[in-house]
DNA sequence: ATATAATTGAGACTCAGTCTCAATTATTAG
DNA sequence: CTAATAATTGAGACTGAGTCTCAATTATAT
């Protein structure tokens, strides 16, 4: 368990919470999917906290935070893969991961352009997916 | 005052309501923003009200609603301009717009390969503009 | 002029996320 | 190891954007 890999004080509520997202079947999960798991142990995670680790694992590299544009945030392991955005079926919330280095750099060239210091970007193209039509 | 234009009953409300967005220096626009002015005038309008306003005039083409990730939504005129991304400082809140002919197509490209149908897509860099470093 | 359909306001409500503060747990210094 | 200090935690109150309900009002169609 990486907790110190990423330098995060290793606690047990945090322990529990990597626990909880590891134990998740799906890639992608808001911090509700991650409540759930653990409202079915033994130890309980306070809300408070379980948004708190959120955004410590994130700053700290070990998730990735997502904005799919559905009203709250949904997160990644960070480790699973490099940065990607994301296609987002609004009908059976599929999501679907692409990278495209190509416009990565024309971002990066407007923001030379514009003399803009990006920080994080956004690329999500809500849709329907194949199945949904 | 281009209500009937585009499709839209024409309603005492409504007309209030696009005057105080005519009103605003501002090219980006909260609902907040919006009801803060019809505030100080006779006619005050309902906060659902502006909240449904808003989303009837994105529908019908006359606002284009913008996604900063603030937590809440932005609003511009849609007749001002095309489509377009945004540059966001994360600082002073200034807005940079961009439109990338290529990026859209690039985007269109995956879309294919993805057999995904797009509706919708947002770009958004965060950052720090030049004024702030 | 009436009937029907759409819009509106007020305020209760929802829901994600934050805050406070005292209690607990981890880390550091001795 | 122990005391002192620093970080984390839980409970629940709170915030703020946005939605919902429902009765009253206003627009449109007949």
């Amino acid at each position: 368990m990486p907790l110190q890999k990423y330098n995060i004080q290793n606690t047990r509520a945090r322990r529990e919470l990597l626990k909880a997202i590891s134990s998740l079947e799906k890639r992608h999960f808001s911090v509700d999917d991650v409540l759930k798991v653990s409202k079915r142990r033994k130890y309980k995670i306070s809300r408070a906290t379980a948004f708190r680790a959120m955004h410590l694992f994130s700053q700290k590299g070990l998730l990735r935070p997502i904005d799919l544009g559905k009203g709250f945030m949904m997160y990644e392991l960070a480790k699973n893969n490099t940065h990607h955005d994301h296609l987002y079926c609004v009908r059976c919330g599929k999501i679907i991961e692409f990278e495209d280095k190509k416009i990565e750099n024309l971002q990066n060239k407007i923001c030379q352009t514009k003399k803009f210091n990006p920080l994080t970007h956004t690329l999500r193209i809500a849709g329907m997916c194949s199945n949904c039509r």
